[in-house]
DNA sequence: CACAACTTAATTGCGCACAACTTAATTGCG
DNA sequence: CGCAATTAAGTTGTGCGCAATTAAGTTGTG
């Protein structure tokens, strides 16, 4: 038996544990999802959705990835970046081409459309950094201890 | 005209913004995204999703609560909820009724097989925690940027 | 009381995430 | 070489998240 209050008493349970404000997944969920709300407007105007811009962060650094190196990249799988591309190839951002030395591997090219696009996201970063309303060196704080939960989650 | 590296250097860009390890954002989602998977065989064994999970917890808290303040709790609408309260429903762990006094209103209650269902998630937050190997003051920190983050972008 | 304004929940449609599976190409081993 | 094992990408199906819209009930104002 417990020595702890009624059993009608629901706020402060017996499994705190269970408490959804004590869950940081909830708080990490919540957080992410309301920062890539806060992307829709600005991205919306590029005809981009928040995994359409990271997925060409990558491209427009390494025009002629395969997807398996994207998905390495964005922790991402074929089953989420297939479909994903073809969007983005329909467009006219990217060229999906099948490699020549190896028939099954997938490339992604930039196009020229695609390369303007970079100039047009360049204020993005800026903008959010401004809605956040936190200093540069809390997010960094926040950002390494996202990188260091990923890791320890993925070994 | 820049003083940087060629043109032709891609990775050390002009738009170090522009570089998805640069990206607060995409730490937060690849993290969040990361620990919902974690959390996957662990919920999977008591058929629940990791959103209905949260939706389940807020219930076992308070039964009876209606959609409108559910979906403030886990800042979630209804265009979410709805179909989630129904599979919860369809699943024995729920009832969703209308309230007498506003019709308008529809009630989640507790059922005794949703109630028995706590019992066994009791084990979870543990097991998560160690997954996450990392020190409960880190996590705290954590939750505590996110929390502060979410706060800032609902302004 | 009538009726416009508002509120609550549900519906529709799109794009992820991801598990499970399939297809097609390549590699490696006997 | 032959063929099993492996690998890369694509397909299918489910369940979110969310914007936009709709349906139905309630409230407030003249």
């Amino acid at each position: 038996m417990s020595l702890s209050t009624t059993a009608c008493d629901q706020s402060e349970a017996e499994t705190p544990q269970l408490l959804l404000k004590n869950q940081v997944c909830f708080s990490l969920y919540s957080a992410s999802n309301a920062l890539i709300r806060s992307y829709r407007p600005l991205l919306s105007a590029l005809d981009l959705t928040y995994p359409q811009y990271l997925t060409m962060m990558v491209i427009w650094e390494k025009s002629g990835i395969n997807v398996k190196d994207l998905g390495h990249d964005l922790h991402l799988d074929s089953g989420t970046l297939t479909p994903l591309l073809k969007r983005l190839e329909a467009k006219g951002f990217i060229t999906r081409e099948r490699s020549d030395e190896d028939e099954r591997v997938r490339l992604v090219f930039l196009t020229t459309q695609g390369q303007q696009l970079k100039s047009q996201a360049e204020s993005v970063p800026e903008a959010i950094f401004c809605k956040s309303q936190l200093q540069m060196a809390e997010l960094q704080q926040l950002k390494a201890s996202c990188e260091k939960l990923l890791a320890n989650l993925k070994k």
